[in-house]
DNA sequence: ATGAAAGCGCTAACAA
DNA sequence: TTGTTAGCGCTTTCAT
């Protein structure tokens, strides 16, 4: 085969044909280490030819081949983020939080859902911890420690969001469930409700469980008997929100409140009681968890338990940039102090939000069945 | 530097300490370039080899590195993803049409957002087309030309999604947006509406303009004059929605049908309409664009111009792996026909979707000023 | 069918 | 301060 050789080295069209680390050194007529040197701003370079390479890689538009960096044994730059379907709102929130924190740096983000590869999952983890990103951020809903046990096999640097990890290794950022569940509940107790029903998430999210613990605990410490009947076991969906409150308001004796462990399915329960023409706040107390923008769109607006979602985002984000130790290799190397000190799993405070969906319980006691 | 020699090549742990294609090599009994030939699927490869390789890499837990692959010349199988922000429902529904069609194939997706590095837009796509990324969805607001001029100069792939290009080159995904616009005034003209007012995106925009330039020909076509005073210039917000409302419920004459060209807007449109105690869809009319998942949990649901935001999302991603000949990877390299050819730009249909925020006007003719 | 060897573009010793 | 050089892990000719 006898083609190239006629192709780049004009250094005169600005950025053509993808100049490498070679043709600036060329260009610059300095050896090319010197010209990696400039790129990685080490101090031993004279400030003169600095400049001069500097120049040069303006001019040809250079951009340093990140496999080739990668491969040498550099880094990549990239952080993971390992979510699950990206519907949700919720993970819309987070998002913008690590956006908010990569975007000052010069990490990329690469997105990976869950729902690929779902024959092995495992394996898709492995192919992870090969592939570019240095450190990941894991948003999954369901047993992450399928997951996440192979990672910390490996050593590979993770962080848990809104899901705290198996081992006591993991580091995770969650808010306080336990507390707004129970912040929620007892909200309701004290505007005088009794019989308080909860439309938990799925139960096998820790958030789901410590929502619906914190329920037990409200209403337990107000000495109100535990009814299993007021429990609905729902799955986050804005359907088995509506299911929910409907199978809740055909009991014999149905609740005059509701928890429900979500926004979305508060947004479904508040549509199920227009369908059965119940209104809300009046006859039915519906109270949320997560604030989502759509939230506050609803009417009535729905009363909340606001979930700091995008700082949870911004705060997992600053952790897994210093497990991957940012910062300290941008100078010489210098600056290395042992960042990577044991890092805490955080757990954000909530807030309850009042709005329209809550008030005291009707007078006669029950919500109208019908 | 005397290290080394002392680690891998314990063949028995499963996938300790990363290993290469030269490890699985040794403990397969062949060369590291049979090894690579099997990674590849290459066809000259005796089946027995094939399989002995093949069960020492599952064994090993090999995972071929990515960087040192594409750096040889290879692909990085990564698409980019260029947004601004993620806040709203409206990209969500994109990007899980992009991920709809990756997960079917071994593509990874990189998420940029335009709100970094900011102070030169110019050079971060630079840095885009030096990336990893092979190619690039682009889905953004504001003109994109700026962006993608620089892309085109150096012919890297891209597709455009939601926004028409600027030049004949360029390929892009957009919605019917002129009809849509067209659609839902009508619809409303239909329901015996004659003041309809507008409240436009931001006019930056493709989507913005030519859904405006649906709502006049309606009009035009239908004899209403065109009455200057009732297009609002909004910015596709729910604000600039609830505020547009506002201020168009304060002319003189006031619209009785409003179409907002976002549902965001005509949320935010919905919620002044309550706050002036007017009643919607009896005392005015409102119809959205979009059909984002909010739209049917408004009350009322709204009525809508639904945009197949998934479906652009898909066709967009299939459209942009056919630019980077995927398909052409696995097999010998054999059927490498030319399947290059020149890709057409695609606009899908909209629908209008039939809520509960439009019926016809007041019988009094204009909505209540109180 | 398989092996040997030449790089891909870059970083990081090691020399000078 | 700068240049030289040895790989990083892999794909690909070119031999065999």
């Amino acid at each position: 085969m006898a083609h190239s050789q006629a192709r780049s080295k004009q250094k005169s069209a600005p950025a053509r044909d993808k100049a490498t680390i070679v043709d600036v050194a060329e260009a610059a007529g300095v050896s090319y280490a010197t010209v990696s040197r400039v790129v990685n701003n080490k101090s031993n370079v004279a400030p003169e030819t600095r400049d001069r390479v500097l120049a040069m890689m303006q001019e040809m538009g250079y951009q340093a081949n990140l496999h080739a960096r990668r491969l040498v044994g550099g880094r990549s730059n990239v952080v993971g983020m390992l979510v699950h379907g990206f519907s949700s709102q919720y993970l819309s929130e987070i998002f913008s939080g690590v956006q908010d924190v990569l975007s000052a740096t010069d990490f990329d983000l690469m997105l990976y859902t869950t729902r690929r590869r779902t024959s092995d999952a495992l394996r898709s983890v492995d192919m992870l911890s090969g592939g570019l990103a240095e450190g990941l951020l894991i948003v999954l809903p369901h047993h992450p420690e399928r997951y996440v046990s192979s990672l910390r096999e490996r050593g590979y640097p993770y962080i848990l969001i809104d899901h705290k990890g198996a081992s006591k290794d993991d580091v995770s950022v969650v808010a306080a469930n336990w507390q707004g569940g129970y912040d929620a509940v007892q909200y309701l107790i004290q505007l005088g409700h009794r019989r308080i029903a909860i439309i938990t998430g799925n139960m096998e999210m820790d958030s789901a469980s410590d929502r619906l613990e914190g329920y037990r605990a409200a209403l337990q410490q107000a000495g109100i008997p535990h009814d299993p009947n007021l429990v609905y076991l729902g799955d986050y969906s804005e359907t088995s929100g509506l299911e929910g409150l409907l199978a809740l308001l055909s009991l014999p004796n149905p609740p005059t409140a509701v928890f429900a462990s979500n926004d979305m399915m508060a947004l479904g329960a508040l549509e199920a009681a227009r369908m059965r023409n119940i209104a809300v706040p009046s006859q039915l107390s519906i109270v949320g968890f997560d604030d989502i923008p759509m939230a506050s769109l609803s009417y009535p607006r729905l009363t909340t338990v606001r979930q700091p979602l995008a700082e949870m985002g911004r705060v997992a984000t600053r952790m897994i940039l210093r497990r991957l130790n940012w910062g300290e290799r941008k100078g010489d190397g210098e600056n290395a102090v042992a960042s990577n000190l044991m890092m805490q799993s955080v757990v954000l405070p909530t807030e309850l939000i009042v709005r329209g969906t809550a008030a005291p319980p009707p007078t006669n006691g029950s919500a109208g069945s019908r």
